[in-house]
DNA sequence: CAACAGGCTATACACGCGACCAGTCCGCGA
DNA sequence: TCGCGGACTGGTCGCGTGTATAGCCTGTTG
């Protein structure tokens, strides 16, 4: 018994078990070719056979699961970690080459996957803007909001969704690359960013002012929508 | 000779030539299924054989790339059709189901599928943002920006990323129910975007106004960079 | 009337995928 | 020492894809 748990950890030190060993291969093999890739290329990827994939995971839906779960559990891990740079917002943040390229690109593939995955993983990044900007708006850094929860909602739709768009147009080789091309055209980008975020573009307030009047109006959709 | 010019006329006006209900067929499946749609259920849609469209366009790109530019072109339709509602920047007038909501998901698909064809799509919706926005600053309505095209090219970018992170969470059935679930969320979406629009969201000046700054000082790496 | 041309169909092919399974090897436990 | 159980392998299967091709059927032409 003692043994079995012996191996276990020499091989968590050393070189990792198989098993986890087919999991990180999956998460960058995912990262670099997106979750189309074949059970081959992780297998070789890994060094094992593709048989052992399914032997170990049972379907290659049950292998993306934990790969989410391990690369959520990376992200929040990074996150905490770098709390000692009080970022003004999320984007600077994913910008930097801080977190690892490959848990960058598999988000926002996960993102770009779509469903119920991609929808665990906006959720997860909403609740870390959500500190981000309570905090904000508490040290006066951020405006407070008419409704915090669509707004954070909002924001991260857009930051995620210009990251996606950028990723897309770019279709890099390599999550490496893509960081690069973040970088490269970095100057372009953080202007207009700093711009939107503190002076926004409609110089004319009378929309806003005109909209949040009109939600102000009693509404009667409101009580007959279930009937 | 003149019959088959009849057969021509009589089949545009009643029922299209079957090349273009075969692309006006694709153009559907790709928006309902994306570009994974099959010829097969292309060709099930254009009540045609699945040989009939390798015959007519030798290939899938070809055919993805004849409905491409059907949709821009139909896409440039509505917008120079739609001038008479001078609505003040475009995610509004996306989100309207005034352009055909197959026509908006295949947009939206396109810029998801990633590559050239992406970019294109990308370039032609910043060109008519372009023309909005200018006007936009010429009546005063928007503020100028420090850099014109990178502030046009990021407003893209974020529109149509967070319409496409909005649409991959939905994971809609159809392009119709798209759209239905923008109207049912406008409430919530509306009021960020505009607070956005008008206000932006950071309340201090410094890091925007550092930032001009440091782009205003003399830089080294541009003579430098490509030794 | 007969022959032809082309739109159109049905079938067949090659390929890559995930899933599955019989078999091998190694190490722990009795 | 023997035997058992799980890690692991390589090959095979069915499926669905895009592509290629041989043949039918209709309308036109000499």
């Amino acid at each position: 018994m003692y043994s079995l748990l012996y191996v276990r950890i020499a091989r968590e030190v050393v070189d990792l078990t198989a098993r986890a060993r087919i999991r990180d291969a999956a998460i960058e093999c995912f990262a670099q070719s997106g979750f189309g890739a074949s059970f081959r290329t992780i297998a070789a990827h890994a060094e094992v056979s593709p048989g052992l994939i399914t032997h170990h995971f049972g379907s290659k839906e049950a292998l993306r699961e934990e790969c989410d779960a391990e690369v959520l559990r990376r992200y929040r891990d990074i996150k905490t970690n770098a709390v000692d740079a009080p970022s003004a917002h999320l984007l600077t943040e994913l910008t930097q080459p801080t977190s690892s390229p490959t848990i960058l690109v598999y988000l926002i593939r996960a993102v770009g996957a779509g469903g119920p995955g991609a929808r665990r993983f906006l959720d997860r990044l909403t609740d870390d803007m959500r500190d981000v900007m309570a905090r904000g708006v508490e040290s006066g850094l951020v405006r407070p909001s008419r409704d915090e929860e669509a707004r954070l909602r909002y924001l991260t739709y857009q930051t995620m969704g210009a990251l996606l768009v950028q990723f897309l147009v770019t279709s890099p080789a390599t999550p490496d690359e893509f960081v690069a091309t973040l970088g490269d055209a970095g100057s372009d980008v953080i202007l207009p960013i700093l711009e939107l975020a503190t002076e926004g573009y409609l110089a004319d307030r009378s929309i806003l002012d005109d909209y949040v009047r009109f939600l102000a109006e009693p509404h009667d959709d409101q009580g007959a929508s279930a009937s």
